[in-house]
DNA sequence: CTGAAAGCGCTAACAA
DNA sequence: TTGTTAGCGCTTTCAG
């Protein structure tokens, strides 16, 4: 005799009971699903109306053990709480869903071991591809990407091998906007506010200052090139630092907006004026720098277009066995101009 | 005869090459790794040996599937280029991985196709727990995680289910601290832009703000009552509303800092100033809040707190099969006063 | 305390 | 075109 019947039993819902449900067998229910174009118009109905009946939906972990396809994306991001990332992750987030896959975010921090481990549950999540969007990464560990095979996209640097990407930045043309934009107020005398220089991105982003002051006939000053860490409080600390200096510079860019806006809160605290007393152009033109105070002129890196050709990529190596791409697209910068850059004050523009 | 020998067979290194190498099964193995502790520390000590070697871990998949569990946590948020949202997110993930699971975010936008397919997809992915921390939600879908036992927690509200737990937000302390700050100050005519009023956290907020006004026997002016949507451009544009009235309130207080700093964008604009024209109140307190032009007094509610409540009620759900949790945690708000509060301009503060 | 064996739900040969 | 069947890598009874 049975057991006292189970109160109705926490029906399973798997693929078979699709099946029976359609009258066909469970092969035929998953190629149905997975749209395998061979399958029967008629049967596929019944399947497809025993789907909906049913309410079901297959099983992600038996589907990505079986197929050795996770459909997640990984995305390693820098430091979430930086507005620059939040609007990349949406737009990753907007490709990526669209398309299928769902996105695991961590952040490094800049920290090794925080990165060590972001890396590692990558790869124990089997991430079917990898976006790498920090401003600098420990080198040695994106190998690991390469060697696990998995597809993998960096901003800027990145292993030579087929499975990866670059996405290179081109820094030096919004950079050189803006020191131009700065020249031609008037400025002579342009600080540089950079991010941890013991990340590559932040050491290209000072060289292509560098060079465009070098163009612009202008000489640096290395007690204005000034190290700073991407953050709000980075931009205070460094700009603390530059007004403890005998001889101040009339222009102050940065390497990041975050950074600026630190910087305009010194400011506003000493009792000094953007741009009467100093000018100032942050990078990368998140949001937010339309309505600091006052409107803070910046280069703007579209963040769409790095993370739609983030995904793009990803997806295309996914999609073919063939690897005929490997290509490496160029993200453009541009200077947009608001209201945080103007003359020098005359005592200091008078040559 | 066999096949030309594959060159370098691409290793598989599962569960078996590690029962291989140690010379027990791969039930040993398999007890080893999950520290059950009725494995003999000799048995245990060559696992973990040729574990090493090996540089074996487990594959998710498999033991998801086989597990039923997933050590994937679900994180639903509004919107996640709010800055209270990353800051959230990073504390949440924090928690999280410390204790193993790995997070899956996803954002409403205030969109109900969205929310959605945000839902639907945390129950193909079968998080394990999931805390939806939007400022409000469509209450259908709640249930679809207590129908499915997974458990959750909910901010403000939720389904009155064993597995769900509430974090209710202790917003009327702060918020009427922020009144009383406002009315000492000499403020009789306070406005209120609101999130969305379709949202139950934006109604309670709402509701707080009145409840104290009339606590300090102030009146209300519906006119003075805005609805925001919680963003910069909300924010902006409610304050736009409120210049184009023909009497102005002297002191506005915002359901969020991004709302806040909008209206500081218009004031600026306008050439108004903070708080000698209008004194200003935000809510959350971002970081960003410190930096912004003044800085802005805001009502503090700590992510920090909320995260770790979240994270903590779901690993308990998830820790005893028995449920006597169920508990509602209470988050505080409070007061953070900063300089965009002042006395009103004496003309309006005459009485 | 350990090992053999039975699946978890699904996909992908292979046969029919 | 469809169905049968053999696993994917792991956990977990159940004997020993």
């Amino acid at each position: 005799m049975k057991r006292s019947p189970k109160p109705a039993a926490p029906q399973k819902l798997d693929i078979r009971s699709v099946a029976a449900r359609a009258r066909v067998s469970i092969a035929t229910v998953s190629r149905t699903i997975n749209h395998i174009a061979t399958v029967d118009a008629v049967l596929a109905a019944r399947v497809w109306k025993a789907v909906e009946e049913l309410n079901y939906f297959p099983n992600t972990q038996a589907r990505a053990l079986v197929s050795g396809r996770s459909r997640l994306l990984g995305l390693i991001v820098s430091e979430i709480t930086n507005p620059f990332f939040p609007e990349l992750i949406q737009e990753f987030e907007n490709v990526a869903v669209e398309r299928g896959y769902e996105i695991l975010i961590s952040s490094t921090n800049y920290d090794p071991k925080k990165t060590e481990s972001c890396v590692r549950r990558m790869l124990e999540r089997k991430v079917d591809g990898v976006a790498i969007m920090t401003f600098g990464i420990e080198e040695l560990l994106l190998d690991r990407f390469a060697v696990s095979d998995i597809p993998s996209v960096f901003m800027d640097l990145g292993p030579k091998r087929p499975s990866s990407t670059t996405l290179t930045v081109d820094y030096k043309q919004g950079i050189d906007e803006g020191v131009r934009h700065l020249a031609k107020l008037g400025h002579r005398k342009i600080a540089f506010i950079s991010g941890p220089l013991r990340l590559r991105s932040a050491q290209t982003r000072k060289a292509a200052f560098l060079e465009s002051l070098h163009a612009h006939k202008l000489t640096a000053n290395d007690a204005w090139m000034i190290e700073g860490d991407h953050t709000l409080d980075g931009g205070r600390d460094a700009m603390h630092r530059l007004l403890a200096l005998k001889q101040w510079p009339t222009a102050i860019m940065c390497s990041n907006d975050m950074t600026a806006i630190g910087v305009q809160h010194v400011l506003f605290e000493a009792k000094l004026t953007v741009p009467q007393d100093f000018s100032l152009i942050g990078f990368d033109d998140v949001h937010l720098a339309e309505y600091t105070i006052p409107p803070l002129t910046t280069v703007r890196m579209s963040c769409k277009d790095l993370a739609q050709a983030a995904v793009a990529s990803l997806l295309s190596h996914l999609a073919s066995d063939d690897t005929p791409h490997a290509r490496s697209s160029a993200i453009p910068t541009r200077l947009i101009v608001r209201q945080t850059t103007g003359a020098p004050r005359k005592k200091a523009a008078a040559k």
